[in-house]
DNA sequence: TCAGTATTGACCAATGCGGTCAAGAGAATT
DNA sequence: AATTCTCTTGACCGCATTGGTCAATACTGA
């Protein structure tokens, strides 16, 4: 279906797809542009046409592309005995982190998938989502093990402040990664950071 | 300048309001339309722009309203002798669930205006944004009280996960009340729960 | 030189945009 | 009942942009 484009050299490739990405993150659906798409990529736009053969086709590429990357990187990178809230909230931190350097608008353009109301694509999202997303979800964190935790207190809630601490630091880093040329960004020393804010609940919240 | 609108039955006022709002917030400004306003309001086109004359002042009116809204509100419930972190943030909650219940779009908004880049509005928001915005934040947590912190915590971090805790606490929040009907939700069993947050952290935090 | 593929961008009909305005609807005044 | 006045309508305007097409060109390797 797509191999024309898939045989395309991987920079012109990554140029197409993140300014499409950004394009339909930024604007949802209905309100992307196809014109914008092509002048961001710097190609002209009967090539867009030519590998993906309409607007909806493009768009549902995108998606399956990165459920699909996300699917393989978190088997490639999880240790699946691992069922420390923590350890595994690292390890997705590090994930994510790689894939953010690469695509830096594939977690808005995912997280924009969600509310998608367009008549154009919702049928066919439906389907894709109960499938795989909250499912992706819910195998990371379901059987995290709760043994460690202070006696007496409320682990849901705990869980709940440590997850809006990861996401809150996640979201921090990306709104100063926008304005910082990705290179220069060591994954340690925002590891090492993270690590901090994760000692610091596990000695609130761990035995 | 908008007497005119401001002498409509306060029921029409708040339809064209939230309408207004909700487009804006949804799409940015120039994305945003007119047409699509004057749908959800319940109204016809010729009077939206009979009332504010075109879409800039629309535009420009929905951000003054609500800074100059907010500001009342803080002027009128904050206390500020008051520096302990959590006892604000808790005052802020009740002051935004507040807002949020007659504008569920306000918020959302005035997020979308700081990252907006239209041409059209930028030069009448950049004066606007430094006058108001950023002071405000600051004002209300730029004094916090450091001494009830335990000794060597780290405090920055700390006041991090106070505030990724309580935003995240919100947004959720937020996302749940879409769903259910707003005359349901009761804001002492939402202060309530967030008291148990507050509580777990400052047993965390504090000395 | 030539066949075959990759790429271009002017062009199309359709849609939607911000904004206008003559005319209608309703209420108040005479 | 007639008149005046304000509030409100929605068809209409010129224009920009949309998703998509396709004949023409550039590029490539033989």
């Amino acid at each position: 279906m797509f191999s024309k484009f898939l045989n395309l050299s991987k920079d012109k490739q990554d140029r197409i797809i993140n300014a499409a990405l950004r394009e339909f993150a930024l604007k949802g659906y209905q309100n992307a542009s196809t014109n914008e798409i092509v002048k961001q990529a710097g190609i002209s736009k009967g090539l867009l046409f030519h590998y993906f053969n309409n607007k909806k086709d493009l768009y549902l590429f995108l998606f399956d592309y990165f459920i699909e990357m996300l699917m393989e990187e978190i088997h490639a990178h999880i240790d699946w005995d691992q069922r420390d809230i923590f350890i595994k909230y690292r390890n997705v931190a590090i994930l994510k982190f790689g894939l953010f350097q690469k695509y830096p608008n594939a977690f808005e353009f995912i997280k924009r998938v969600y509310p998608e109301d367009s008549s154009e694509v919702k049928p066919d999202l439906e389907n894709r989502k109960k499938e795989f997303l909250n499912k992706g979800y819910k195998d990371l964190f379901g059987d995290i093990d709760l043994t460690p935790f202070k006696e007496g207190i409320d682990i849901e809630k705990a869980v709940n402040i440590i997850y809006w601490t990861m996401e809150g630091f996640a979201y921090r880093l990306q709104a100063q990664t926008a304005s910082v040329p990705v290179s220069q960004i060591q994954l340690e020393d925002i590891i090492a950071e993270l690590d901090v804010y994760s000692e610091m609940l596990r000695h609130s919240f761990y035995q």
